[in-house]
DNA sequence: GCGACGACATAACATAAGTTATGCGGAACG
DNA sequence: CGTTCCGCATAACTTATGTTATGTCGTCGC
């Protein structure tokens, strides 16, 4: 099966030889369909898979006692889901899908053995859980220290620079399909708050609404508003690559005593 | 060098061969003592080293446009630090001392090799770095959905909780030397707030202030006015080894062709 | 012993964002 | 073809939290 979509992820990053494909694909279950609004995984579940999203959009999310929930996470195209939950036994947050959307479950338990069969893919998915962690920091700093414009327009720039990487060719990066209630819970806000700062950003020409999601129309502009640095989100697979081919005879006394 | 701090570290988790722990010990540079108020590293700096933390307080942060400043992380003895800066040649974040601390160096490079030399090892990085990508969700939710009274409180238990299983035995796990700024700017609140707020939680006995810092005085009280659950801070080694013992000859087919 | 500084405290005031309520329009559904 | 539901819009009003300002206390350097 070549249209993998884990081995299409990770040849995003780095050539694979014919034995990493084959350990991916061999991993790989069948492709799976959500439709919009569904419960890929609940908080206190077992947590033995993960996904990689083949098309369509998810996001993680945690619901409080009050009855209100955060989001944490938007997935999109090409995104690994799941990774989080590796120190765990339950699962910590639920997934969910925001639109009709295609996931590959992959089981978590075999991944200690890929780790330990291919030193690229482990690196590569190692390098994953960082770049999650920057997304992580990133969308911290927009919850504790920016104001509600800003809050919106650095979201906004996010997700599109993410599609960008993930689908450039398929779809328009500058649309999103978000619900002002999922922008909401994900920036900390009320619905009605992130309402009045569209509008603003509307009126503005920097946004515009669709039926079904927000469209991005000036990325340059609303960069200026959020204070934007797309850094974190540039991984640095090359040094990751020269490192791998770099390294393997660097402690030999380990096992010769 | 039997006192490594890794190895102490790592053994907190599962029992190591002796191969693995020359591997740590071979990676381990001389401990490095830091005053408080200490500059660990700085964004935009190469990103070549990662720590564990000996003793003291460190914290990750990020310095904004305006002026203002946030806090990503607390860490505390027995801490790794930087496994975050993994996937990105340059620092994403600053590291600072918040008290005298010792910190031990260990080159980021070497991390690969380390990988394909021991899967338990490669395990448990991958373990600490979805543990903290755990704690960072919390935090999340702690500055999207939670008032100010409970953010304070929500994070000071984490803190004592963290304190807990580094040296229970060392120190008194629910002294934390933490000031109102740092705290502020952790929780993404302004100094003043943070001090009314506390000051409230003082006059109901739930914690006390020390010259250098803040005592819990009632963690159940505490626990209660902040819905805190430990639960995202307990890994699960036990399936985690379970799998590597578990996984060995899994895929056969990979090399054979 | 004096000046500088940093952490904490407190008060008066300002405001960004939350809350509650109501209406509108389109999609889904029987 | 009406009913229901969901997402969006807008208004009036409330409030949690931020801002600015000023004072105290202890520590440190000299």
């Amino acid at each position: 099966m070549t249209s993998s979509c884990i081995i299409r992820h990770f040849e995003h990053y780095a050539e694979l030889g014919p034995e990493e494909k084959e350990l991916l694909a061999s991993l790989e279950k069948a492709p799976k369909s959500f439709p919009k609004g569904s419960l890929v995984w609940q908080q206190g579940m077992d947590s033995d898979y993960f996904f990689t999203v083949h098309s369509g959009w998810a996001c993680s999310l945690r619901n409080m006692e009050n009855g209100s929930r955060q989001v944490l996470d938007f997935y999109v195209p090409g995104d690994v889901i799941g990774l989080r939950e590796f120190a765990f036994r339950r699962r910590i947050s639920n997934m969910m899908t925001i639109t009709d959307a295609i996931l590959c479950p992959f089981p978590k338990q075999h991944l200690t053995d890929l780790f330990a069969r291919s030193r690229l893919l482990c690196n590569l998915f190692f390098m994953m859980a960082a770049r999650d962690q920057a997304i992580l920091i990133e969308r911290l700093i927009n919850l504790g220290r920016r104001s509600a414009r800003e809050k919106v327009a650095h979201f906004l720039l996010e997700m599109a620079h993410r599609l960008d990487k993930a689908c450039a060719d398929i779809a328009d990066c500058n649309h999103l399909p978000l619900t002002q209630v999922l922008m909401a819970d994900a920036l900390g806000l009320s619905t009605v708050h992130v309402n009045r700062t569209l509008n603003e950003l509307k009126q503005q020409s920097l946004t515009a609404s669709a039926s079904d999601g927000v469209v991005i129309l000036d990325r340059e502009q609303l960069s200026k508003v959020a204070g934007f640095d797309p850094e974190y989100l540039q991984e640095d697979v090359e040094s990751l690559l020269h490192n791998i081919s770099d390294a393997p005879t660097l402690v030999n006394n380990s096992s010769g005593g």
